[in-house]
DNA sequence: TATAGGATTGACGTAAACGTAAAAGGTGCG
DNA sequence: CGCACCTTTTACGTTTACGTCAATCCTATA
């Protein structure tokens, strides 16, 4: 059936696929003793830390193009590599527009410089937003600060004093 | 008209009310000569450098509570105050629930020590948050350096290599 | 065969803080 | 008188990254 339906949407089987023991294996207990080249959303999803909505999430925006047995999605190598970028850039602030953008320059044929251009262009823009985002913050926590000591000062001269103006 | 309608609303007109000649100022070149008591949306809209849509927004949810010329608002001081505060509270992050929390306990009869106490806790709480950020953003910024680094030389050594792994 | 576990698609919900019309009313000035 | 300007309420739209059902399906195991 798995080969069938892979014929039918035309995909040459040249790859191996995982045999019907391993695939029995929906309790990802066995790590696979060889090269697991296939896995489900389950085990892609432990394995990263995200969930499985978050998996169909990156997939209905183009960010992951996961093969499938039938219906069920089966991610490679590949998708974990893009996966691992993908995460990345969230943890470095990118959006996942931005992620994709830079993904879809990927030609496995050419050099790549556009898209290591552009990577580079966008991570210069965004490590300015991280800097200014840095020092709004470093300047909250100052005002914040303030305010903390004053409070502080209020209410151990709220014994005597009328209060001053903490708030209307 | 204007007193009729507050008289209406059965609201004492103690207070210093614009007079027909103020009122008229709608082009808020007039800098008021003396204590303008009351604002227009407008005029306070600028004061603070936030939208009409905002001083509406703030007050849909229980943070302003400006008087009223028919259906006119009028700001006074006490909502010159608030907003203060508002916005203050919104630059160390605070949300606008959070706002309002702390401000209800507002008691003009009181030490307000409660409410300070809360302000207090919560101050101290999203401090820890800043921090965390913080340490978020600076962990950012060395990933996403590394990255550029790890760019800027692929792209100088794109002549040779067969490019690595930028992107799958 | 019943059951427990995955997996699928679809689609509404969330959070925050407004933005953006839309339709209409009031007003002093020229 | 009419324009330009200010104001009002109502209400849907925006953004981002998923969360949370809901209804179904498939499958291996006890």
């Amino acid at each position: 059936m798995v080969r069938d339906r892979d014929a039918i949407r035309g995909k040459p089987v040249t790859m191996k696929l995982v045999s019907p023991g391993e695939a029995a294996a929906n309790t990802n207990d066995i790590p696979s003793e060889a090269g697991e080249e296939f896995v489900r959303i389950g085990e892609m999803a432990k394995k990263y830390g995200v969930t499985l909505r978050t998996l169909r999430f990156y997939e209905d925006k183009g960010l992951l193009n996961p093969h499938r047995d039938g219906s069920t999605r089966l991610y490679t190598r590949r998708d974990k590599a893009r996966l691992k970028l993908i995460l990345l850039g969230r943890k470095v602030g990118f959006s996942l527009r931005d992620v994709k953008q830079m993904m879809d320059l990927y030609d496995p044929t050419g050099t790549n410089t556009k898209q290591l251009r552009l990577a580079l262009d966008k991570s210069e823009k965004q490590l300015a937003r991280l800097q200014k985002q840095r020092a709004l913050i470093d300047d909250a926590i100052g005002e914040l600060s303030n305010s903390m000591t004053a409070v502080r000062q209020m209410l151990s001269e709220r014994t005597a004093a009328p209060q001053a103006s903490a708030a209307g």
